[in-house]
DNA sequence: TTTTGAGTTGTTCGA
DNA sequence: GTCGAACAACTCAAA
């Protein structure tokens, strides 16, 4: 008897712990620990998901005769009573890369025989490193080592029976209402990816970056648990590759690809240097004077700050648990470059809040926004949220649908509303500093601030 | 060891 | 309106 412990891998098809738990022929217990992390978290949304996820895995299970078993408490104390119980020799489970889950599956392994296989990505974090044998740092050289290093084609089959799981006492997840736009579960999964496989992949170079459209693959929560491979993914994407029209659609099959091994390469940034989470990854971003005014950072969280792109961001997220990925640069420039707030903040807020929150990943987008990252944007690159949302949301529709008091405002103005006259304010029934902020910084103020306080911080000398 | 080329996603200014 | 340069050096990866 072995055990299958779920983390991060609610899914049947391409499984490589279950197929490893499996492989000697004998039984197989599903087990799902839900310890203090997952049971006191204030991302209610994810954890909402989280929780249906299991008992969606848990009817997929069923109807191969097997079921989720889910106990409540210490992973380490729980698992070994689990094997106890039912004499089981091995403990398969997906390797993970945060310091948490990395200090969790130690202490486990010192009370059950746990075999780590991979699975999170396509190459584990420890596979995908310099000929010296130390990480890389820079996304291009990691992504074309990425790219070179082979991995199966075929991927691991979805059993069709499983065997039977002794009666022991299963304690199921607190029914909690799941966020409307996420149905969790790998037959969604599966239909996303084919509807994103039937059209918009091969558009996804331009349309990826524009929230007024239907443009990505909208999987990353599913990445997130697991209820689609890495694997199964690439792959995917890589036949449509062959299948693509012309150069254009190619070349936006390998964006999306990129995307992919952009995950991989932050789940390695957090594997190999793991204090990330608690500072700049470059040591001479780690002076930088913040302001952090408390309504700033409150401002920028209700989606009040007076810049339609942001707001209307901002508010997406509370509402749906997730947030266009050009919306997150945006709104995530401007906490830190124009409030000149920690981005460790606005990391914190974004964990709470996405669905998808990722600790490897939400750490990578944050740091490389701030510039203090590896492979960051330059930090004198500011976004104009004026001109990103012309560029991007240039009818307005995506502002419109988030900020309805913005509802009536023309096209010319929808992006700076503060720039109509009052009798054009009154057209629109909307005045600004009433019923929509004027905004809460001038940009080319914001924009003098940051980089100095950026330049502060470079001067200061540092010691590692 | 040294050298060389390169590096996700922008903005602003002046010609 | 369009274009190129400046922004600011710096560090990494690989030959």
């Amino acid at each position: 008897m072995n055990i299958w412990w779920v983390r991060r891998d609610l899914r049947l098809s391409d499984n490589q712990a279950l197929t490893a738990a499996l492989s000697e022929g004998g039984g197989v217990v599903p087990v799902f620990i839900l310890d203090e992390h997952l049971l006191n978290t204030p991302a209610e949304k994810r954890q909402a998901f989280l929780f249906a996820g299991l008992r969606e895995l848990d009817h997929d299970l069923r109807s191969r005769g097997s079921r989720l078993v889910i106990r409540r408490g210490d992973p380490a104390t729980e698992l070994a009573r689990i094997a106890a119980e039912c004499s089981a020799a091995d403990v398969y489970a997906e390797q993970d890369v945060t310091p948490y889950a990395i200090r969790r599956d130690l202490a486990v392994g010192r009370k059950v025989n746990l075999h780590l296989v991979g699975g999170l990505g396509v190459h584990p974090p420890a596979a995908v490193v310099k000929s010296d044998g130390n990480p890389y740092t820079v996304f291009t050289p990691y992504s074309r080592a990425w790219r070179a290093l082979p991995f199966s084609s075929q991927t691991l089959p979805t059993p069709a029976v499983l065997p039977p799981v002794p009666a022991f006492f299963s304690a199921v997840p607190p029914d909690l209402p799941v966020p409307d736009l996420f149905q969790p579960g790998e037959r969604e999964a599966q239909r996303r990816l084919a509807v994103f496989l039937s059209g918009a992949i091969y558009e996804y170079q331009d349309a990826r970056n524009r929230p007024d459209l239907d443009g990505t693959s909208t999987l990353s929560p599913y990445f997130r648990f697991g209820m689609l491979s890495a694997r199964q993914a690439v792959l995917a994407a890589r036949q449509a590759v062959e299948n693509a029209p012309d150069t254009q659609a190619r070349s936006s099959c390998e964006t999306w690809i990129n995307e992919i091994i952009w995950r991989e390469f932050y789940q390695s940034i957090l594997y190999h240097f793991p204090f990330v989470l608690q500072t700049a990854f470059k040591p001479s971003l780690r002076s930088i004077p913040w302001q952090n005014k408390p309504q700033d950072l409150r401002a920028w969280q209700m989606g009040l700050t007076g810049y339609p792109i942001v707001d209307a961001g901002m508010r997406q997220l509370a509402a749906t648990g997730w947030m266009h990925n050009r919306v997150r640069m945006i709104t995530a420039s401007f906490l830190v470059k124009h409030l000149l707030v920690d981005w460790r903040e606005g990391e914190r807020w974004f964990m709470r809040s996405l669905i998808d929150g990722d600790p490897a990943a939400n750490n990578g987008g944050w740091q490389w926004t701030a510039g203090t990252g590896t492979d960051a944007a330059p930090f004198f690159r500011i976004f104009n949220p004026v001109i990103q949302g012309e560029k991007f949301d240039p009818a307005g529709e995506y502002v419109r649908r988030w900020v309805p008091e913005l509802e009536r405002v023309p096209q010319k103005f929808i992006h700076a509303p503060w720039k109509m006259s009052s009798e054009q304010q009154h057209a629109a029934r909307v005045m600004i500093g009433i019923d929509y902020p004027a905004p809460i910084v001038d940009h080319f103020v914001a924009r003098r601030r940051v980089l100095d306080a950026y330049s502060q911080s470079r001067s200061t000398i540092v010691s590692e």
